[in-house]
This record gives structure tokens, C-alpha cells and sequence, in this order.
DNA sequence: CACTTCCTCAACCGATTGGTTGAATACCGA
DNA sequence: TCGGTATTCAACCAATCGGTTGAGGAAGTG
């Protein structure tokens, strides 16, 4: 993954368990690289690359007390995911309200499915993230 | 990734900007391959990879008419992620609520820093997902 | 100073990913 | 029956991923 958007870092750096494991570990409280490796049946070296993506996606920072490195949740970036998904999930929501509405209001001689090109989507929002 | 669990395959499907469009343009309605692949610079079967990746995640299913699949969004899915996220989101914030008010409490001469060992992380939750 | 502890950097490795091309399958229409 | 259209399957490829080992780098301690 080269310079992909924060979006796409965030979803990635969260699609592994070990990384999801350390992130509910920090939500408890912060801790330091051998800390976090300690339970993990894995080198120290791999964990801190585990760590990397993390930061890289903005979800953890790393203080600095001697030559411990304490890492730090950063919640924030979660609201990033949560607007994301929370978007999409009303709008099929509500699409399915109304395609509800649709059907019950529907007498029963209408054939339920157009034959071809249900919504006219080829003149959809256009490929390019919302980035909003 | 091979029959990693269900919150993995999703996060990692959510994590291509493509695959993320995909998503966005299915929550305003159901569309088949074709109509999918038109808007992107790669060929057919390439969407139809990532409609594979998507289906392996629970996040799409197929329909058919004739020889067309027309694809539709399931939404519950985006549930478990919601639950995921704010479950931590919640629990950092919460970390952060009481950090606050002891700080707040704190006479000035205290180390606001325990100089080892900040919390007892190492008796932490298993690394096991809680999966609930 | 030497020594240990905590952590990262670098190189390597096998497996997976995201794309390609080319062929196969399934269905409709003339 | 012969095309044409919609989709997938199969093989391939370069790049990335998640792990390893080995070698430092930075900071406290004898």
C-alpha cells in the first residue's frame, strides 16, 4: 500500500487481529512496545511493525520516557470509520424503508422488477472517494 | 488471508478505495457487474474480483435475472464494524474522562507519571478476539 | 567506561493481493 | 442453431504483507 488515503490505512491497519487485539489493549490503558509483545506469540521486531502501521494510520502516537516508547491511542481517527460507515449503512437503511413502502403500496399486477436497468446508476456519483 | 474471521475479511474488504466506491454506489441500489465495472480503468473481471472479495465478506450477496447478477448491499454487516469501533472509541474516551478529572483532582507536587509499569497491562485481556 | 534494556532498521522469505489476458460457461434472441 | 451478452474461471505477474534473523542506536546503570 503506497501512499494510500488515510481512509484505506485506517480500514487496512484494523483488518488484522494482532493490530485490532493492540488496539482494544490501548483502549484500556497506554503501554510500551515489550509490553504489548509480551503476550503474542511473535518476535518484539514484529510487533513494532504492527505498531508502525498503526501510527501510519494515525491511530496510535508514541511518547517517549527513557528508552521506553509508551504508545498512545488515538480514538479520534475511530470517527473517521464510524461517519464512513454509519453513511451508507442509513442510506441502505432508508432504501429499504422505501423500497417497503413501494411494495406495500404496490397493487398485485405490477411485475416487482423492471426487466432492464433497475435505477439508471451509470449516471452514479462518480468513482472518486467523497473524502468529506 | 485464509478463513480469517469475519471482522478481519471485512475491514480488509473496506480497506480498497475501489471496493469502497463499489459499496457506496450499491447503498444507492442494486447493479449488476457490468454496470459496476463501467465507471473504473480495469477490465470486468477485475470488479468481479472485487465484488468476490466483497461476497467472501458478507457485505454484498448476488441475485440473478437471465444471465445478468444484478449485486446487492447488505448493510447489516457494517453493524459489527459500528460495534467494534465504538466499543473502543467509547472505552478510550472514557480513559480519558477519568485521566481528566484526576488531573484536575491532583495536588502539583504528584509525578503525573509512574515512572514503570503505568497500568497492569501485562494481566491484560487474552489476545484471543472477544468475538461478542 | 562496559553492560544491559528497549526499540528500530535492513534484508530476506513465502503467501496474499490486485491487476492482467485468454478461455469457458450460461443465458437470451434471431 | 448460431451469435451476442454477462459473468466467471484459470494462469500469470509485480507489489505488498506478515513474519523471521541479525545488526545497530539510544538511554539508564554498574
Amino acid at each position: 500500500m503506497v501512499a494510500a488515503d488515510t481512509l484505506s490505512r485506517v480500514f487496512s491497519a484494523l483488518a488484522d487481529p494482532t493490530r485490532r487485539d493492540i488496539v482494544a489493549r490501548l483502549a484500556v490503558g497506554d503501554a510500551t512496545v515489550n509490553e504489548l509483545a509480551a503476550p503474542y506469540d511473535m518476535t518484539v521486531q514484529a510487533v513494532s511493525k504492527h505498531l508502525r502501521v498503526l501510527q501510519d494510520a494515525g491511530l496510535v502516537s508514541s511518547g517517549r520516557q527513557a528508552q521506553r516508547r509508551p504508545m498512545h491511542l488515538e480514538a479520534d481517527v475511530l470517527d473517521l470509520l464510524t461517519t464512513w460507515l454509519e453513511r451508507y449503512r442509513r442510506q441502505a437503511e432508508e432504501r429499504y424503508r422505501r423500497l417497503d413502502d413501494v411494495l406495500r403500496a404496490m397493487p398485485d399486477d405490477v411485475d416487482p422488477m423492471p426487466p432492464r436497468h433497475p435505477p439508471d446508476l451509470t449516471e452514479s456519483p462518480d468513482p472518486t472517494e467523497p473524502t468529506t
